[in-house]
DNA sequence: CAGTATCCGACAGGATACTG
DNA sequence: CAGTATCCTGTCGGATACTG
């Protein structure tokens, strides 16, 4: 199942790869969020404006235009009055939500567990340096 | 299988959700990288250093002190001399580690079709533009 | 509605030097 | 070796105003 990654990581790892590609594309702040909405079906810009809570006109636009250019976004602009114009997930699109739900569903399932964590590792770092106080 | 985030992003989808939390954690430039090298067993400072190429000695330690303060990596010091540190994937990490990988195969496997998808789009907004050139 | 164009602040992260 | 402390720059992304 993991010989690709395994074998890759094995010799190298790292330089110029595939997973740094990903990253630098998936990676940034929207990206994610835009393609877990499109999963739902196609929608358009004013709606996905909305229902990606946070995101501003400009970032949800660029968001999509790179998406758009790595294939996994499709564009269809309707000439009506006023203009309309639709997103959805191609097929690679789709192939890719797989994994992104999987690590949304992840994220959901273990929220408890790093929470629980972070409190464990501020209460551990907070007696360790020779507390310096403002 | 996917019941959870669906349900999610069918009510609100965004607004406070795991998924961003996540992606403000891990979506930075190495955690992904740092966890994937990881998985292949433990590995001291130095030796990750090395192997994750192009990381700074810095992020290094802001990486793998945020992975740690999420649970999701275990540090145990050595009090040698000169000292040592290991650092290795706590069970959560692990879990997280089998959707990181699996989103890593899915980069490598249509690594090709991105490019291609890159390349006609540029190939589409080239001609589209009145020509600006420099 | 669906964008584009500017401006600008915040912060991620690189380089470097120093410590136990 | 395994860090910390500083400094400094690039760029990510928000706010705002304008267009077809």
């Amino acid at each position: 199942m993991n010989d690709g990654v395994d074998s890759w990581i094995a010799n190298e790892f790292s330089g110029v790869c595939p997973v740094r590609d990903l990253l630098d594309r998936i990676g940034d702040k929207w990206s994610v969020m835009v393609v877990l909405r499109l999963g739902r079906g196609t929608e358009r810009f004013r709606a996905l404006l909305r229902a990606v809570d946070g995101i501003s006109q400009r970032m949800l636009t660029v968001t999509l235009r790179a998406l758009e250019s790595d294939g996994l976004v499709h564009r269809e602009v309707f000439d009506t009055r006023p203009p309309s114009v639709a997103y959805s997930l191609t097929p690679l699109g789709v192939s890719l939500l797989v994994h992104i739900s999987a690590l949304a569903n992840w994220a959901m399932e273990h929220e408890a567990e790093v929470k629980e964590a972070q409190a464990a590792f501020s209460a551990k770092t907070a007696k360790a340096p020779s507390e310096h106080r403002n």
